[in-house]
DNA sequence: TATAATAGTTACTCAAGATAACTATTAGCT
DNA sequence: AGCTAATAGTTATCTTGAGTAACTATTATA
């Protein structure tokens, strides 16, 4: 019979490595007010540029409620505005000025704690494990 | 300055694959009646043997609460049992005979799933990013 | 021009988790 | 031995993050 008790499943280690790292994220995004959710949307606007909701749907995995709710509340805090899309049912949003220099702020906090939790990964390991997260996420979305 | 837009963080590109991945192995589980939750504590039981809730929820990285309404859902289910601890205040739990074999029928779905997702990535690759998430969950447990 | 499709919103539900406060039991001092 | 600490688990309540269904408004298309 096969070995099924010494084989562990590729995504159970996805998982394990998941959640204690969302616990600590969550501690450092909390400092400044942040949740997991808005920042994942101020990291796309700040790299991508202004985007809709629909597109910030789809790069996420998100459907449209969420998008609408969680960009609701960062432009409560004065972080994303509406720009003039293609035509009038589109609300395509970017990042203010506050924002842009929020993330940065943020974006301080969230690298110094990657360097912490990353240490004894060689640079060369820690790209080869981006490259290997994409195109997991690709086969995936495909 | 810093080229900061150039950089993609590597915890980012985590979240990015996380998602996808979550979505897909909550509809592959749902067609066993489970869920993600539900899933972890199966695989821990399973692999490890009998556990109290406490180890439960260091394995995990949750709270007790949250151990003890999944673990609870399971033995509605018929799949997880107490056994004796070695004092009155433990719950010892493990995975009934029927929790076994419903851990191997789902194990399998996820087996499927995981070696469609993988496609394109070798074996070594396989390994390497297995043991590189290890040491990021122990770099961040530790 | 009537119908399709697209973009976004509203209302509601749910899973998964957290914290605080509690009971019951056991361990450790003095 | 007895009081205090610590440990294991539960209950009650809250929050985040997400989903589906049904809707409006706008645009594309047959």
């Amino acid at each position: 019979m096969f070995p099924i008790e010494s084989f562990r499943s590729f995504f159970h280690q996805m998982l394990m490595m998941y959640r204690p790292f969302e616990n600590k994220l969550n501690i450092v995004l909390s400092k400044h007010q942040l949740y997991r959710a808005q920042w994942s949307i101020m990291y796309y606007l700040f790299h991508e540029g202004p985007a809709t909701h629909v597109e910030i749907s789809q790069y996420l995995s998100v459907e449209k409620p969420t998008v609408t709710r969680t960009i609701s509340r960062l432009e409560e805090l004065g972080y994303a505005e509406q720009v003039p899309g293609k035509d009038r049912r589109e609300k395509r949003m970017q990042l203010t000025e506050l924002g842009k220099s929020v993330y940065l702020e943020v974006r301080a906090s969230v690298d110094e704690f990657e360097r912490d939790i990353l240490q004894g990964i060689s640079e060369e390991e820690q790209l080869e494990t981006i490259r290997i997260m994409k195109a997991i996420r690709n086969n995936i979305l495909k």
